[in-house]
This record gives structure tokens, sequence and C-alpha cells, in this order.
DNA sequence: ATGGGCGCACAACCGATCGTTGTGGCGCGC
DNA sequence: GCGCGCCACAACGATCGGTTGTGCGCCCAT
């Protein structure tokens, strides 16, 4: 079907006769009557009865025209989705399930009307997408590059929200009952954290985080997929893995896993965005407001060595009490 | 734009090989190929790279991707909306902004997912719509008959709903402070209802009401569009109009207009619904069911003689009063 | 190292489609 | 009754879309 036949056919039931319709859209009378015979031939069915005077839609053609309306509309959005210059915000993130894209889903839902489009760059290398921020394919990017100098003087980094992490266990898992844990309790218990490669910005984490609490946490090895993941978590009595606290990731599993918050200190993965710094797209200033309004998180919490360098993204803690930072 | 072109670049997008695309839509890999170029071409961007394994998704394509879906998702329901023998359930009503259009919506809200198409007959004559519901053209229609008599045999009317009026007038109306009226009390007031009928349904309500309470509704005469009659209503002292007391009409205006219950007893109009009685639309009967559950009107009711004859549709009324007819 | 397999792109050909001009039929109103 | 406005049909040229045939690049297995 042609989009174009569907704008004609619209265009002539606005205004009741095919002549104008022609006029406005800048071809002939005949060709207009033919788009329509053509959308009534593929459609089986008469969307106008002709009079004198000009055409009058059909109980079929009055049931399809808002639905050619909305499917016009929506390819103005699609094709406004890759219009260079002019397109909607496009922010890249790790996953569609992950924190980020909760968070970015959330600021959405917040402004109605708000044209977003969420892609993920499909890439290890953090410097596909500073790549990508720089030649302006997207927007804004949520990956982190541990080093900062690294970065190219076009792009810039910015604390977004930092992530605190869960732990998943089974149900047969001997922590599995506790309502929270402080990070020595994970102490000899084996965290399996899978597809995490060795020099990159996880790998990282995870080195710091093993060598600040003593932990044992496998973070190398293949990723066989989430599910692999699930069933292994679910029967096992002595592997735990941990998640970030607002990811979606893992929820649609049947498997009976419980989330146990980590506190005391808070252990929390700082989220960063990649921006350029020339020509940034004119709806990333709200969405950076937006982050900026983020509450912190309450209590003691435990970030890598590179993100303590830098004050916290938030205005203010979720607490009264004063965050405090531990080694 | 070829929505047949999106459907492509879907499915190339969820195989990720033009190959497997063109197979599954039984054409050659050549002809998706050139179908791709040619959106490419079209949208001024690049949507995949190419790789000796198949396609990959550019962060163009990606942003594009659910756009596509949702455009070709909308060609699907358009095109079932018109399908004979299983489109979706299509109800005629006598305004989008009516009593009718309202309860309509709101059941639709009350069942996600289900598809409805909302047409107004342009006719004034019931004739055409009790026609439209025999041929199949629409699965029920809003309207009433007087005189069920006249029904062709496969066509059934049934009662809807009762819609309670109120009184509509300006701010400088003797009755404009009232918070509710009696029909007594709207006795010597001047009532405006343009544009009915003399021997219409609703010429027959208006007067039956005149004579049941000594009232002076001028229904006669032309209706010059809502606007004129707003005006109207806006500088008068005493003209009045009646309109359905969850009608959405009139409601954009800036006038400083009162909507003023009438009760004791409530007048109302009792809507019917015109349906055939052989093969129905299966998605009917649920909306019948709905209508059947509606609360009907709280104290004493007026109704016309027609709608006298067989009990009121709802369940039950609002309060625990019983329901009385009044003269 | 090399050849076969796989996947995509380009070229040539052909039928269908689209838009144009020209024309005819049909009601309405002067 | 005739002209006018509107839509439909016909014929023609250009473009498009599909197919077959072919070439290129990469991966992998022989």
């Amino acid at each position: 079907m042609d989009t174009e036949a569907l704008r004609t056919f619209v265009r002539a039931a606005e205004r009741g006769q095919l002549r104008r319709a022609a006029d406005e859209l800048g071809v002939t009378q005949q060709a207009v009557s033919r788009r329509i015979a053509a959308l009534e031939r593929e459609l089986e069915a008469r969307l106008f009865t002709r009079t004198p005077r000009g055409v009058e839609l059909t109980p079929d053609g009055q049931a399809f025209l808002p639905h050619a309306r909305s499917v016009v509309a929506g390819v103005e959005r699609a094709v406004a989705a890759v219009r260079r210059g002019s397109r909607a915000l496009r922010i890249d993130v790790l996953g569609l399930r992950s924190a980020q894209a909760v968070v970015l889903h959330a600021y959405w839902r917040s402004r109605p009307g708000t044209d977003l489009d969420v892609v993920t760059l499909r890439a290890d290398d953090p410097r596909v997408a500073v790549a990508a921020v720089a030649a302006g394919d997207v927007d804004a990017s949520f990956r982190s590059v541990t080093d900062p100098d690294t970065l190219p003087p076009d792009v810039r980094m910015i604390r977004a929200f930092d992530s605190p992490l869960h732990l998943l266990v089974g149900p047969r898992h001997p922590l599995a009952t506790a309502r929270t844990l402080t990070p020595p309790q994970l102490r000899g218990h084996r965290i399996w954290v899978p597809g995490i490669a060795p020099r990159s910005e996880w790998g990282d984490f995870y080195d710091q985080l093993t060598d600040a609490f003593d932990l044992r946490i496998d973070a190398a090895g293949p990723h066989f997929g989430d599910d692999v993941l699930l069933d292994a978590l679910a029967d096992s009595p002595d592997t735990a893995t941990l998640v970030g606290a607002r990811d979606r990731y893992l929820w649609p599993a049947p498997h009976d896993l419980r989330r146990i918050p980590v506190v005391d200190p808070t252990l929390a993965y700082p989220l960063s965005l990649l921006v350029p710094r020339a020509h940034p797209h004119p709806a990333l200033r709200g969405f950076l407001t937006h982050l900026r309004s983020l509450p912190g998180l309450p209590g003691a919490v435990w970030l890598p060595s590179w993100a303590r360098r830098q004050p916290p993204p938030a205005s203010r803690p979720h607490t009264g009490k004063d965050r405090r930072h531990v080694r």
C-alpha cells in the first residue's frame, strides 16, 4: 500500500472533493481518482460514494479514515526520526531493560508528546559510542569511559545517576531469606556475573569491588544468555549474581528468585552520559535537567574509584542523613 | 513511501539478513535489497550496515525501526477495519461528541485492545441507518425509530440507556444561578432547540415534552451550527436550550454558559440501538452486556411514550430508591 | 593457501503501475 | 435546455518493481 494514496484519501475525505484534493496535492484530478480507485481495489471496499457535487465517505470509508490518518502521522514521525538536522532526541542505552532505559522511559512518560528514540549500539567497545556521539549519530550515550582523558575534545562525560545493585539468589541459597545484606556478608559466597570483558568498564568495577570487600566475583567467562544464568541461579544453593535495582532484566522469569538490597554501604554503579560538547540536541537539556532532579541514594554509598573523583550528580539524597563515601 | 518496503525493512531487521527476509516474504534477495535501497534513498539515511554475514541496523535504522513497526501495525488495523467478514466492530453514532459516543468511548477504554470503529451515517433519515444495519455496513446504530413496527424483520431495536438532559443557559438568564430545576420551573421560558426535523424522533420527543409540562420549546427552524446557538445563548437573557448531560457538544466554547440538571422528574432521552437479528458481530455481545451494566438514572424519570412501553434497560438505578415513572 | 559457500549489490530485461492529456457522462442551476 | 462542475475511462510515455544473471567480498573448511 502506498502511503501517498492514504494521504490522498485523507485529503479527499476532508475536502469532500477529489478535485480540491488534487489541487492541494499538486496533481491532476484524474491521478487522485486513480489513487482512490487503486486503494478501493486493494481494500476490496468502496470508500467514497461519488456524487455530482463531490465525494462522500461510505461507512467503510468512515471506519478507514482514522486509521489512515494514524498511519500517515506514523509515517511522518518515522521520517522525522531519521531526518538530519531536526530529528527526535536519540539516546543510546546498554539494553532496553536496563536501569538506564527505565529512567529514560520515566522521563518520556513525564513529558507527554516528547519525541524520543532509544537505540542500542551493538558494540562492546565504548569507543564506538564515543564516535557515535561525536559524529552526531546519537545525541547521548549511557556509556562510561574509565579514563576521561581518553575522550576526544568534542565529547563530554556527565554523571547521570548512581544505580544501586541488588543481590539475586535462588530460593535454596543461604542468603535467600535476608531482607538486606551488607557487603561483608557476601564474603565467601560465589557471585557469578558472566559476560564481562576483562578490561572493560564493568570489569574494572567488579575488580575494584572484589578488592574493596574481599569478595569472590566470577566476572570472566562467556555469557550464554539470561536464561542460562537464571536456570543456574534457581537451582544453585551457592551461586548469586548482582543486578541493577531498577533493571527490568530477568523479570519475566518464572524462577523463584529473590532480590536482596545491599546496604551500608549501598553498592552503586555510576552511570554516565556521553554528550557532544558542540551542537547538542535542543531536547537534551531537558533530559539533563531531569537527571539532576533525580533523588540520590540514601545512606552510605560505595562507588568505584573513578566516580569518587567528582561529586555525585543528584542534588540531595533521599533521607536527611548526609551521604558518606566509603573506601 | 511503500508500506511493503516498511514491512520488508522490519523483517530484515528482525532476521539480520536480507536473504532470510526475502525467503520469508516470498521474493528474491535482490528485490529486498532494492526495496531497502529505495527506502534509504527516500529517507536519505542509511538504515543498515552491510556485513558479509548479513545486515546490521545503524543508529538511524534503530531509531526508525519502532516507527516502521508502528506504521505496519497501523496499516494492518486499517485494512482490518474494512475487511469484510472479520472487520472490527463498527457502530454508528449521531455525533462524535454525543452522549452515545462518550459511552462508547468509555466502553472502549474499559476494554484495552478492542478494535472499534465509530462512524456517523450522514443522513437525517433513520431508514438509512436501518438499511445500513440490515446490510451489515454497520454492526449497530444508535438510532431510534418511534414505531418499532416499521422495522424490517431482520433488524431489532434495543434500549441502550437513558440520557438525562441539562438546561444550558447564558449568564444573564434568570435561571442561571439555579443548582437544579424541575420541569415546571421551565414553564414560560423559551427553550430553543434548533435543527430538529418536525416528524423525526427528536421532534416527537420535544412535542411530547411540550405537552407533558406545558413548556415552550422552539424545535423548528434550521440549525445554523453550534457556534450560532452558543452565541445566541451567551447573549440572551431569555433563551435556553437542552443538551444531553454527558454530551461533549459545546464544550470548547469560551462562552460562560451554565449547565443545570433538570430533576424530579429527570428529563431523559431514551437512546436505542439498532442491531441485526441475524449474524451479529461477535464483539457486539460484549458491548450490549456493558450497556446493561450501566447504572440507571436516580429518582423519578420522565420518558417519552414509546420508551414507557418496555422496561428501562439498566439493571438498577443509582440510589436505593425505586425508579418512578411520571406521566 | 585456496576454493567453495554465503550474503549483498549491480545490470539488463520485462511487465505493471503512475501520472499526464483528452474525452465522456452525469446532475445541478442559471 | 444548455453550460458548468465533478468524476470516470482511455491512451500514451515515464518510472518503478520484480526477476534472472553476475560480480565482489568475507568466512571457513579442505
